[in-house]
DNA sequence: ATTCAAATGCAACCAAATTGCATTTAAGTT
DNA sequence: AACTTAAATGCAATTTGGTTGCATTTGAAT
């Protein structure tokens, strides 16, 4: 388990008060995050230009990595596979949308089965997003 | 193979030349469409609100789906499987954006392989989209 | 031809996200 | 420890995608 400060580090991005701050938003939750979300977390206390300039470059470094879940917002979660990093992304696994709490889970330990495409189709990735009620929620 | 008109009474919408218009563009379009896609094809003719409006009585009443491809615009596609009504899609295919031309297709003949979820967690629907080069662009 | 709910268009609005620019700060160098 | 500089930050303004309120028009059932 890395500290914030070293997983900045890690990743090429020097390290401040405010990156620090979000960081630890996205390790204390187990859940993807939205800018409303990380707003509400920290109390307003940061330009929403810097929250979202911090959003884009922890994703372009590969500490975190986009969830698409539908809703209006962008969200973002932790890259666990340890295998991210600046414009490559491997997170394979499944994100898991509660209907009943609305939040988005990465279940890393759900296989995805590799798809056959069609003919003349060639795939470079493949992401899965389910919906349904959570563990808490059901 | 059904006309516009008949597309709409099916699903029970009043027959408008709007209407006509926005879903023939669906019809004669093999891929996933933006409002801004309909809004150049259309070359400007209708208003905003009535192109938007049109896009959500079209998919509530089953005659198109969302399809998320990661792009900051909406995008909705034709439902093929004729099993669509209001509130009710059943889109379980895959969904595929070509990485070169930048469009979304719907890949009717790939099935979605039903995922084993962990213990505690109720599957309501999944959706897969895949990224890779098209037929034209391999 | 009459009727009326549904569809349309305009203006105004809203939410999410981005850009330009001046100021501050982290971290390497003397 | 002070110096330097590129990167990070914050404010104001703007852009983009989409929605709401309301008056007018239109499709289709009588």
């Amino acid at each position: 388990m890395s500290t914030s400060k070293e997983l900045l580090k890690e990743h090429g991005l020097k390290f401040t008060e405010n990156r620090k701050v979000i960081l630890e938003q996205f390790m204390s939750a187990n859940y993807a995050l939205s800018y409303n979300d990380i707003d509400a977390m920290i109390a307003q206390k940061l330009d929403k230009v810097t929250v979202y300039r911090t959003l884009k470059s922890f994703q372009e470094s590969g500490i975190i990595h986009e969830v698409m879940d539908g809703s209006s917002q962008v969200k973002y979660a932790l890259c666990h596979s340890g295998a991210c990093s600046s414009h490559h992304h491997h997170d394979a696994h499944v994100h898991f949308r509660c209907e009943k709490c609305d939040k988005t889970f990465c279940l890393d330990d759900v296989k995805v089965p590799l798809l056959q495409m069609p003919e003349g189709y060639k795939l470079n990735s493949q992401s899965v997003f389910v919906q349904g009620f959570c563990r808490k929620c059901s």
